[in-house]
DNA sequence: CATGCGAAGATCTTACATTG
DNA sequence: CAATGTAAGATCTTCGCATG
C-alpha cells in the first residue's frame, strides 16, 4: 500500500494541492506531486487509499481510530469520525449525535457570513461550508451569536464560538474535499478554494473582528 | 491523584414565520 | 404551497472544581 510515509504536514499540504488542481486539471498527479516533492505516483496512490479508506468508514463498514480527533479529522479532510460511526454500532432510533463543528469548518463559516452575510445560510452551506447543511449553518449562528452576545460576561470555558477572526491560510477547506465522489458537486473545492484565495489576498487576521451584526 | 457532580457548551429537532 | 429562516428547547458531552 503505502510504500512512503506521509507527515502530517504532507498530508495537510496535500489537501491544498487537492483543492488548487481540482480534478480534470491536465497533469493533475504530477503537478501535485511537484509540490509536494513526491513522485505523481506516490501521490495517486496516496489519493487512491483516501478515498478507499473514506468509502470504508462512510458505509459503516469500519470504525475510525480513537486517535482520529478532530484536528487530525481536519486535516486529513474529513469531518470527526462521530457522524460516520454513530448508529451504525446501535440501533437506528437513536438521537443522531452531532458532529462537533472543527475549526476550520467554523472559520469558513465566517467566511460565508462575512460573503453571504447574515441569513443566507443556504448560500454559505452551498458555497462555503459544504459539509453543513443551511440547517446546520444557521444552528450552528444561532448560539455562536447568542454566545457574541454574551462575551462581555465572563467565560468558564472556552469555545470554538470565541473565534470571531479568522486566518485565511489556516482555514483550508480540506474537510470539505469531495474524497468519495458520492456527494456533492465537483465545482465545490475550485469554488472554496477561490473564496480562499480572495479573502486571503483582501484580508488580514483581524478583519473578521467587526462585522457589525445585529441580532 | 482519582472520582463524582453540577454547570456550561454544542448540536440537533421541531414548530412557527416569512417569502417568492 | 414549498423552501427557507428563526426561535426555543431537548439531549448529550465536556469542563471545572470540590472532595476523599
Amino acid at each position: 500500500m503505502a510504500s512512503s510515509q506521509w507527515t502530517r504536514s504532507e498530508d495537510k499540504m496535500f489537501e491544498q494541492a487537492l483543492v488548487l488542481f481540482p480534478e480534470g486539471s491536465p497533469n493533475r498527479w504530477e503537478r501535485i506531486a511537484d509540490q509536494l516533492h513526491k513522485s505523481a505516483g506516490e501521490v495517486r496512490e496516496h489519493y487512491e487509499v483516501l478515498v478507499h479508506d473514506v468509502f470504508e468508514i462512510d458505509s459503516g463498514r469500519v470504525d475510525v481510530p480513537d486517535y482520529m480527533d478532530d484536528s487530525a479529522a481536519a486535516a486529513a479532510g474529513w469531518d470527526s469520525a462521530g457522524q460516520i460511526s454513530f448508529g451504525s454500532k446501535h440501533g437506528e432510533s437513536e438521537r443522531k449525535r452531532g458532529t462537533p463543528w472543527t475549526e476550520n469548518e467554523h472559520k469558513l463559516f465566517l467566511i460565508g457570513l462575512k460573503r453571504y452575510g447574515k441569513g443566507d445560510w443556504r448560500s454559505i452551506s452551498r458555497n462555503v461550508v459544504v459539509t453543513r447543511t443551511p440547517t446546520q449553518v444557521a444552528s450552528h449562528a444561532q448560539k455562536y451569536f447568542l454566545r457574541q452576545n454574551s462575551v462581555k460576561k465572563e467565560r468558564k470555558r472556552s469555545s470554538i464560538h470565541d473565534i470571531t477572526t479568522v486566518d485565511a491560510t489556516l482555514a483550508m477547506p480540506g474537510s470539505n474535499m469531495d474524497w468519495t465522489g458520492q456527494h456533492g458537486s465537483p465545482v465545490q473545492a475550485p469554488q472554496q478554494q477561490q473564496i480562499m484565495s480572495e479573502f486571503g489576498q483582501q484580508l488580514n487576521p483581524g478583519h473578521f473582528e467587526d462585522f457589525g451584526f445585529r441580532m
